[in-house]
RNA sequence: GGCGGCGUAGCCAAGUGGAAAGGCAAGGGACUGCAAAUCCCUGAUUCAGCGGUUCGAAUCCGCUCGCCGCCUCCA
């Protein structure tokens, strides 16, 4: 399989280092209000990855994603709203990971939060300090940008470049402006920990460092954000972890595009943005994940009520082909189908080869989603012609189309049947609906059909048959 | 100023050297008691523009135009 590599520039071959367990880490975040759409783009593309890692790869995976639950915007949200840090991260947390199940995300491995690990970071600052890449000035520490060799090589930055650049806010403190802090010395009020440099907080995410090594070793296989955060994020992670080990620290850097609104980027600070738990409400996650993956996931994508409709249109007709078949075929006793069902099943062959191509080529789920689409007709177009035992197939087919669904984290439901006494009333309407309508009673036998659909059941009638769906 | 990306049918969007995927929308037809679902047909002689390389380019190179991101917290 091929990834892009920001770090190379490159796609690349990727396998695990270890060549069965994939050590992979995503930025997670900042617990101190609700996520935006745009925040949950890599949430659910890298997830997608590694489902796909599992199922089609054979790899296990180990997937960290750290919780900030300390930081500047905590502590000025805290000072708004006279409530403590500690308050304000649980309760974001809590909606973190509420979104994280309506998502259909498989949960990480492991949710380090910042604040358990500050006595890993202190060990890292020293470490640096030792080695000459840090320094200490009245409470504050500062990483030595110039002393470390590779600074600026995953942005492809040079210091001499950045400096004429120079937004930065410059501090007397600093030897040089593009040092960034590692540690904060406490004002009054802040939360704080003790360390040889008096008491403060970690600054500029050393957790990131700090907890990938942690869970993951030294040099692990992925390491992946939004590409706003390669610089200078990411730049200042391979700075202190490779400055303090010596060893590479990740070895192929993922970064998605940012979900921009009427083409400029979503950010909390334009106030262009719409929370996710909301857009989840309206158009439900299986839209939401459809969206997403039916775009690649390095490019910017803009958010608009059109796109996601179509999402939703997209998404339901492959769902609703499942849930017809599922309906149709659930009494039949028998799932052997005749030798015109194997040449159909054969016929999908080449779909699945094109799907497991695209998802191959640096996660292309829009060509495998594609693929989806053409099993879809295909199997529509069997639907319409196949009878007696070929139509059995469609079994295989509906089993294929949820397995090549599995990454996508789409298709996975049971087509929201009943079970026991429900769909033997059920199918007891449906009896007497369907004496009514030899005999043309369309006039009660559609009274049932309406009545069923204010209960939330959907009648279909089919050549098969009728069928019903919730 | 430095670094990087993008421009493909009405809209969204893959494809990055060898016959322009897929979805949404629109129109026509089929199926059907009605409804639902579905199927078939109709679309880019062309991939922002102009040059070049090549037997062959949406795909490589150069220039031009337009849009966006990072360089400050940011997924």
């Amino acid at each position: 399989m091929k990834l892009y590599n920001t770090l190379t520039r490159k796609k690349e071959t990727f396998q695990p280092q270890d060549s069965k367990t994939v050590r992979m880490y995503v930025c997670g975040p900042t617990v101190y209000n609700h996520l935006h759409i745009g925040n949950v783009r890599p949430v659910i593309v890298f997830d997608a990855l590694r489902r796909y890692f599992e199922r089609f790869k054979g790899w296990d995976v180990l997937y960290v994603q750290n919780i900030t639950d300390i930081d500047d915007k905590l502590i000025d949200r805290a000072a708004e709203t006279g409530r403590t840090v500690a308050e304000i991260a649980e309760e974001y947390t809590d909606a973190y990971f509420d979104l994280l199940k309506k998502l259909a995300i498989k949960e990480p491995t492991e949710s380090p939060r910042a604040t358990g690990n500050i006595a890993g970071m202190i060990e890292l600052v020293k470490r640096l300090i030792e080695k000459r890449l840090a320094y200490e000035v009245d409470g504050d520490v500062y990483y030595r940008v110039t002393a470390f060799a590779g600074y600026g090589k995953l942005s492809n930055r040079r210091i001499e470049d950045l400096k004429t650049g120079a937004r930065i806010a410059t501090s007397e403190k600093k030897e040089n402006p593009l040092d960034f802090t590692l540690w904060k010395r406490a004002k009054p009020g802040e939360p704080k920990w003790g360390s040889p440099w008096g008491e403060g907080r970690p600054g500029w995410h050393t957790e990131c460092v700090v907890l990938s090594r942690k869970y993951l070793g030294e040099t692990f296989d992925i390491h992946a954000g939004g590409n706003d955060l390669v610089f200078p994020h990411h730049e200042n992670e391979i700075a202190q972890a490779e400055g303090a080990t010596g060893k590479p620290f990740a070895r192929f850097w993922l970064h998605n595009g940012m979900l921009t609104f009427t083409g400029e980027k979503m950010s909390k600070s334009l106030g262009n943005f719409a929370y996710a738990h909301e857009v989840l409400q309206q158009f439900g996650p299986e839209t939401v994940r459809y969206f997403y993956l039916s775009h690649h996931y390095r490019k910017p994508l803009d958010y608009a009520q059109e796109g996601l409709e179509a999402a939703a249109k997209a998404s339901s007709r492959v769902q609703t082909m499942i849930d017809d078949t599922a309906s149709e075929l659930a009494a039949h006793p028998s799932d052997k189908t005749d030798e015109t069902g194997q040449e159909f099943l054969s016929s999908l062959e080449p779909y699945r080869a094109r799907y497991i191509e695209a998802m191959d080529d640096d996660l292309n789920t829009v060509g495998a989603i594609a693929a989806i689409q053409e099993i879809v007709a295909a199997t529509n177009r069997f639907k319409g012609t196949a009878t007696g035992d070929a139509r059995l197939a469609l079994k295989d087919a509906v089993a294929l189309l949820r397995d090549l669904g599995y990454p996508l984290g789409l298709f996975q439901e049971k087509g929201h049947l009943l079970k026991g006494i429900e769909d033997d009333l059920i199918r007891l309407l449906i009896d007497l609906r369907a004496k009514l309508r030899t005999q043309k009673e369309f006039t009660l036998s559609d009274q049932i059909r309406e009545r069923l659909l204010e209960l939330g059941i959907i009648l279909k009638d089919t050549a098969q048959g009728t069928i019903w769906t919730v």
